[in-house]
DNA sequence: TATAATATGTTATAACATAACATTTATCAA
DNA sequence: TTGATAAATGTTATGTTATAACATATTATA
């Protein structure tokens, strides 16, 4: 059975090979993982995995080095504010690439990548961007507590 | 000349007392060095300048340590996208506290902490909270080119 | 003043990230 | 096909950010 992350790492496949990026084995590799984790990984949590999971071995520096790539190829995302990259949600859709928004939960940690409205997105570009700051197409982390956690969590 | 920094380490000490939290000397002398600097600051360089500027040593762990109480008492906020300190650019006038916005200039790394519009910042929390997600207060962190720089560099 | 709580000092170490150079692999012109 | 070049990966060292754990000092208050 094809799943959605072959259907995900095949688009990237030919997304690289079109615009002569070289997408190899290992980088695969790296996308894959992040592509079934089930949340946002660090680049150590990303090495140890690559390691127990295609018995081979990979530093540190290599997965920081491969995530550098993916995030090139737009991906792989970082979330800057905690240190953890993740595949991005819409490599098999055809959705034009925005700018990226992440909601964060404190408690369990999972991340949702959303789509706020078009109309809201310009609106907030144009406010700062009246101010006279070019905005580089960085995303909007938002941190809180996700609806699952508000329900069993009290403190 | 009292000039504004006296203002806002005054202001600081009021709230403080006001609310039971224990300003310590050593506490108001890192947020001194927060109120003088230029741009924000990461901990090990807000220890080493409170070495040379108070002529008395200051470990990074206490740093961190008065830093984590500065930002409860909301006198300084932390950029978790480039892990720097910054003091509150609100604490001398009367605004009532909202969710701080910064444009951070990727290039200069001066950091600007702006004001959005009442109206679009609601729109924005409407949007997320629709979502059934809990926005915690925290922040926008905003990158890009600022004026100045986008006149220098072409890069 | 005794005692409890809070703040600070100190040392060690964890977690995140990059520099520098060696080796391997892929590309492509001759 | 091979030799030259560029790109990718391996390897080691080190820089940077952050916290844990326990000791000591200071402050609040019963």
């Amino acid at each position: 059975m094809t799943d959605k992350i072959d259907i995900s790492l095949q688009k990237a496949q030919d997304e690289c090979s079109r615009t002569g990026l070289r997408m190899t084995d290992k980088r695969c590799n790296v996308l894959k993982i992040l592509l079934q984790a089930s949340g946002p990984l660090s680049a150590y949590e990303i090495a140890d995995q690559f390691k127990s999971t295609f018995a081979e071995s990979l530093s540190a520096m290599s997965a920081y080095r491969m995530l550098d790539f993916l995030m090139q190829a737009n991906l792989v995302h970082k979330l800057e504010t905690s240190n953890q990259y993740l595949a991005c949600s819409h490599i098999s859709c055809e959705h034009k690439h925005e700018l990226p928004q992440f909601l964060i939960c404190d408690k369990c940690h999972t991340v949702k990548e959303i789509g706020l409205s078009k109309q809201l997105l310009k609106e907030l570009k144009d406010s700062i961007e009246n101010t006279g700051f070019a905005l580089s197409s960085q995303q909007l982390e938002l941190h809180g507590v996700c609806k699952g956690c508000q329900l069993i969590h009290a403190d």
